[in-house]
DNA sequence: ATCCTTTTGGCAATCGATTGCAAGTTAATT
DNA sequence: AATTAACTTGCAATCGATTGCCAAAAGGAT
């Protein structure tokens, strides 16, 4: 091929300047470095997959010729024999959020607990963004053949997919919401409770009109405003409570604010966030026009991501714990893949009180 | 297999209730369609991708009966067979950062836009999160044979590294600063330029004493601290720079304002930092002792995430643009697969002036 | 020295799709 | 009707590692 003689020159000069091994021909396959060391190809892939059936001598032996000649065994050959990638799919659905970015920090706090999770488990992770369109976004995804089981990452709007999908496919787990006679295998905290946690701390901080910032349609945020709604009517002020549609994402609070300020009747003295993105969107959006947090309008938050310990003011927000979540993530997905059937896990939120409220 | 008899339930409970399609036999592979379909497996394969020397009539009729059987030719086949995987790694190296989480918003844009840009040229991103020990930590990456090229975002302090593996390895892009006589091909901003810009731009503020908020181990950042140098000199006032050592991520310019403040005699009164994410850090940490800002302390940050329209006040940064640079990167590094050898490529950074100076 | 047990390592089939080559079929031309 | 041209499709080798099975070799016991 004309490109080695452009390569290996390049090769040479490194392999002879840094580390004074001769450039050796280039190992390509197990053949030949089994013809190398004398012995069969089987006796090397014994050699070198470590497992016994072979005399500690040879084993040495031909694991130093191997790393001499820097051979790793190609990595497509031995997935398609031993049939498996090695490889988990993490799937950022965002679904009815057109124009979700997926820089959101909630996206990506999780996907670096999965990493390193992941990771640590001896699984690499593809990573697929993708605008839910059609029926089959998912199946796509499962039926690639590409990865040994997919995570995904919020429900979104999309539980029926997700229930369709995990019926066929069992090596499947989801980030979000577990509602009973889910088919899919979920891990998430107590939205429910969440949303009633942060209401009910508003209330108690004197709070009587209450708007929601959330949109309802991703089945996590229902429960959050369920509960928010169950605290409301507990401490008798089930009218006190407005809803305005906010996507999980940034800013989307801003032109919401406007509204808000509008009602000088009933202007709500708290806001429930979906989101500590949301939650800095308001925050922000507030302070820009003087109303002073937490003396004028509390603002709670949702998840404990980084960022809500640098707002001004600190924000007080539902934490979520994702370094757990992740964690069993993971771990219910491997013991999937293994033929297990664990079922959903269901985590306590917890309120993190610091200066918003 | 014992599993089977688990998994065929479910498949048909669903089936047959949501989409009315008979749990026809389940097809593994192009073999068990060719048998299907009454021709041959090399028929078959031409069939599903797409490409000639097939009758279109036979085509179509293949391709649907794969369609009614959700059939997907096996990828692990394919790769081994065409001998290319369709995945781009991406690297993340943590480097001199220790305890750098990868939700570190910088390092997540990056990654959403690369998510994007690769997805849209059809290829999967596998993602690696790495602490560099060891030398051979992007050898083990580039040679596991499970992707067609490397993108490692951020150089770090492992240029050396870096310049070994491209040497060899030809499809391997970095995104960072670009320092004469490299061997690897890089995408980033001016550093030095940006450095000098945010500088400059504090010195026409009125700011005479500075402080340089970054750890110039990492040869990006070592660009900008000499372009701040550099801004200082032309000004006449290079001895009044003050460097703190800051990792790029969150919070740790909090220590170091303490520090700050004691500096009773000349007290810096303007701030580079290195990332919006320290600059964010600064003006927390300001803002909590009661400094104003700008008033009393001007803070530029650097990136122009997302977050920079989020701080109070909105920060004033020197942008890099994102969307660009991954869309460069994922050029340069296809036409790099395709063997061709393009250059590094250096972007012009953008001063944006909001309210933190 | 012989027989038996335990290692060690080779052989060849296998995973599933792709593709060059050749055979077979149909259409077109004279 | 015969011959050539143009398509279709089948056959079989190939990508590279893994692994069950068997033979050869080594070690041990009598």
């Amino acid at each position: 091929m004309a490109c080695t003689v452009k390569q290996y020159p390049h090769t040479m000069a490194y392999m002879t300047q840094d580390a004074g091994i001769a450039p050796i021909k280039r190992i390509r396959n197990i053949a030949e470095l089994a013809e190398l060391a004398g012995v069969s190809p089987g006796t090397v892939s014994r050699a070198l997959s470590g497992a016994g059936l072979i005399s500690a001598k040879t084993r040495t032996r031909i694991q130093e010729l191997a790393h001499a000649h820097g051979f790793t065994p190609n990595a497509m050959a031995r997935n398609l024999r031993i049939q498996r990638t090695g490889a988990i799919g993490v799937v950022i659905p965002l679904g009815h959020e057109v124009g979700q970015h997926i820089s959101d920090p909630f996206f990506m706090t999780m996907l670096g607990y999965l990493a390193d999770a992941l990771t640590e488990r001896g699984y690499d992770l593809l990573l697929s963004r993708v605008i839910p369109q059609g029926a089959d976004w998912l199946d796509r995804i499962v039926d690639s053949g590409r990865v040994d089981g997919v995570i995904v990452i919020g429900q979104s709007d999309q539980a029926k997919t997700l229930d369709r999908v995990a019926a066929r496919y069992r090596p499947l787990v989801v980030w979000g919401g577990h509602v009973s006679g889910q088919v899919h295998c979920s891990v998430g905290s107590d939205n429910l409770l969440g949303g009633d946690m942060a209401t009910t701390h508003l209330i108690e901080r004197g709070c009587r009109h209450i708007a929601f910032f959330g949109d309802a349609r991703a089945q996590e945020i229902a429960q959050r405003l369920a509960g928010c709604r169950a605290a409301m009517q507990r401490a008798g002020i089930a009218d006190g409570l407005r809803i305005f549609p906010a996507h999980l994402t940034a800013d989307d609070a801003h032109p919401n604010i406007a509204v808000f300020l509008n009602e000088s009747d009933a202007r709500p003295q708290g806001i429930v966030a979906v989101s500590d993105v949301v939650a800095m969107s308001a925050l922000h959006a507030l302070t820009e026009r003087g109303i002073a947090v937490p003396d004028q309008v509390r603002v709670i938050g949702y998840d404990d991501l980084p960022i809500a310990q640098q707002t001004v003011p600190r924000l007080t927000t539902v934490r979520q714990d994702f370094a757990g979540g992740a964690a069993h993530l993971v771990d219910l997905l491997l013991r999937r893949i293994a033929g297990e059937d664990p079922g959903s896990i269901v985590m306590k939120p917890e309120l993190v009180t610091r200066l918003s409220t």
